[in-house]
Parts: C-alpha cells; sequence; structure tokens
DNA sequence: CGGGTGCTTGAGTTTGCTCAACGGGCGTGG
DNA sequence: CCACGCCCGTTGAGCAAACTCAAGCACCCG
C-alpha cells in the first residue's frame, strides 16, 4: 500500500517505512514523525489530530479494526504498557527534532537526518566501519521532515558530498565513510 | 520552588508552569513542553533523554518517590491508562509545535505561543469576549520555545500591538481583544 | 520523441539574526 | 535618599542564512 490516509485502523508496520505529515491551509507540510518496522501505527483512543499517515516506500502492513484492538487494550494491561512504552519513544523522538527544528542550522539538520537515518537502518553502528543505506525519502519529504526548502537539502547535501563526509551514489544510495565526522557536524550529543 | 533539576521522582502540579527544555553543547537551547496544572511531571520507565525540567513561575509541587509510583503503575491498569493519555496528550502537542517550528514564520509563531496560552489559560475561550493573561514565560523563554531570538520575539510582538490585536500592559500582562484575530495570524487550524 | 518527475545549481531577495545602544524597574549599599 | 548595577525588554542598523525563482540535467515511461 502506498496510499494516505487518516488512521482509523490499527497498524503493525512489518516492513518499510511511513511518515505522519500535518499540513497548513495554505499547503505548508512538516513531517512530525517517521515509523519504521516493527512500530505500531495507529492512535488509541482517539481520532488523530489532523495527522496523515503515508507510505515513503513500499510498506507491508499488518491491520487490525480499530474495535477490535480497544477492546484487547482494556482487558490486557501488557499490551497498553506496550502502547504506552512507544508513546513515550516516540514522544522522546518529537522532542528531539523540536531541538533539531527550533536550533539547528540547515547543514546540521542535513547531517541530523542522514545520522538518524544511518543508525536506524543500522543499529549496530560499527564504530569505524563503513557504512551505507538507501534514504526512504525523497528530497521533498526530506524538506517537510527538516523545515527546509528542496533546494536547501540538496545544497546542503552537495556540501556534505564535496567535504567527503558522504558519498551519495544514486541520489537514493547514501555511504558514510566515518559516522562519527557526520555525528559532529549533526551536533548530537 | 524555583529549580532546575534532571526529574527524578514524580510530580504532580498544582499551580504554576514548568517548562521542559533541551540543550546543545553550545549553549542553543530548546523549550520542548511547557506544563501546567494538573499535569503529571516525570518520565515513568526511563531516565529523560537530557530534558531539564524548570519552573518558569512559583509553582507547587506534590512529589512521590519514583519506586513507589513505578509500583504503584504495575499494580493499578488505570494509573498507567491515565499516564498513557497524558503521554499521548502531550505527544499531539509536541507535534502540532513541530508544525510551528518548522513551517510558520516569527510573525505566525508568536501569535500561535499567545494563542494557546489564551485558551489554555482560559480553558472556556468566550467567543468575543475580551480575553487577559499573563504570560507565564519571558521574552527568553519565549524565544527558547519557538526557536526565535529575544529580539525577534519583542519586535514581532510590538507589531501585533501596533495592528491592535493585542494590548501590552506590563510585559508580561496581555489583553486580547478579539480571540479570533488572533488565531488568525497564527494559523491554526 | 515528448512529457513528467526528481534533483541540482545559480542569481537575487528576504526573513530573521547579530551587534549595539538605550530605558525602565528593582534591590543593594553608601 | 540617591547612586549603582543588574535584569528584562525594546529598538535600530547591517548582515547572513535560507528562501524564491529560474534554468537545466538525468532518468523513466508512454
Amino acid at each position: 500500500m502506498s496510499d494516505s490516509e487518516n488512521v482509523s485502523s490499527y497498524n503493525n508496520i512489518l516492513s518499510g517505512v511511513v511518515k505522519l505529515t500535518k499540513m497548513l491551509p495554505d499547503g505548508r507540510q512538516q513531517i512530525v514523525g517517521l515509523q519504521f518496522a516493527p512500530d505500531f501505527l495507529g492512535r488509541p483512543f482517539r481520532a488523530s489530530s489532523q495527522t496523515t499517515a503515508e507510505a515513503t516506500t513500499d510498506v507491508k502492513l499488518c491491520s487490525f479494526p480499530r474495535s477490535i484492538v480497544d477492546k484487547m487494550i482494556r482487558e490486557t494491561p501488557e499490551l497498553e504498557h506496550k502502547l504506552h512504552e512507544q508513546a513515550l519513544a516516540e514522544l522522546d523522538e518529537a522532542r528531539e527534532w523540536m531541538l533539531t527544528l527550533g536550533r539547528k542550522t540547515a547543514a546540521e539538520k542535513v547531517a541530523n537526518f542522514l545520522y538518524m537515518i544511518a543508525t536506524h537502518v543500522e543499529p549496530g553502528a560499527g564504530e569505524d566501519e563503513e557504512l551505507t543505506f538507501d534514504l526512504p525519502l525523497t528530497r521533498a519529504d526530506i524538506a517537510d521532515f527538516l523545515g527546509l526548502t528542496i533546494e536547501t537539502v540538496s545544497r546542503q547535501l552537495t556540501k556534505l558530498r564535496k567535504d567527503g563526509v558522504i558519498q551519495i551514489v544514486n541520489n537514493r544510495h547514501i555511504t558514510v565513510p566515518d559516522i562519527e565526522r557526520l555525528a559532529w557536524r549533526a551536533q548530537v550529543d
């Protein structure tokens, strides 16, 4: 499924990446969350206030009707606990991105984004080994994620490439020789 | 208590406002959440990743030791449910602010902030009555909340005043004759 | 071959930042 | 009591980072 929708059911992401976006009346758009496998997708107890979920890559979902899951949550505390944990994790991520959105420069934002994808795709971030991965987002999506324009994203990527921090194989395919240099540019921790 | 701390216990906010901030190594700072009475304050299950809680006004807290609350959560599902609900509410707020931080102009950000405070302080936002309230944050805090500088916040506030959208009595004390005009400037919904 | 999409690059503009000066309120100490 | 320093906020002038607009390239698909 590659469709956009206002999430009205619960879904387990089996593979792929889903973006959560918010939009202003005049079309300005912001991605407010990225969900990877094996996250849950869907808002318990409430309609998700003006947020849209859309796949950015091919996605495999396992979908459950809302009513059933709501009932299950009420009956099994462990399930609620698990969802609670995920909500807290998403909250932490959201707040981390608020720092990025509010206080980092375009260069830092782009480096941050690459760093996040790199560490997410390859969780065992080997100390000094070379990392390689595909971007799950187009330039337009990256811009919407970072609160920038497409052009600025493109320029910053070129700058990182010229500085030797990354290699760009295929527009989508990125190689990071030294993750620490990227982390430095991203101002992480 | 007017102190800054890394929250290591649970607190119930009885009155006042608490800000949650994140900071970069070089001192850049971002407020990632505001908590009003009667919110819970404190991160279940995990140390709050590099987030600091600090009162912005006089605050009355009711504090519980971590161990006891963790035990209570495990025993009473309703308590976990309540905390889960608040986490989801905070997540919605955080994402709403991501849209503001990433995609709105300085003017819209400031209007948005005032609108948020106004509706938060006076939840029964009377249709066409005049609204008046005290800002719980200094200009510096507002800037850190909106990802702007003090100067820009100040300039936007004077602009709103000159345009008759708000009146500024006391630097802290604000009057809003028509909340709808403010909402318009804030690009809300 | 033509059109569409996604990305890059350049030139000029604008928004918000930096730096600096200034003013009011307030507490402290002479 | 006034003088002083400090904090908080405002305002102005100049600058820089990111945006806008425009052109052009590569690739894919009909």
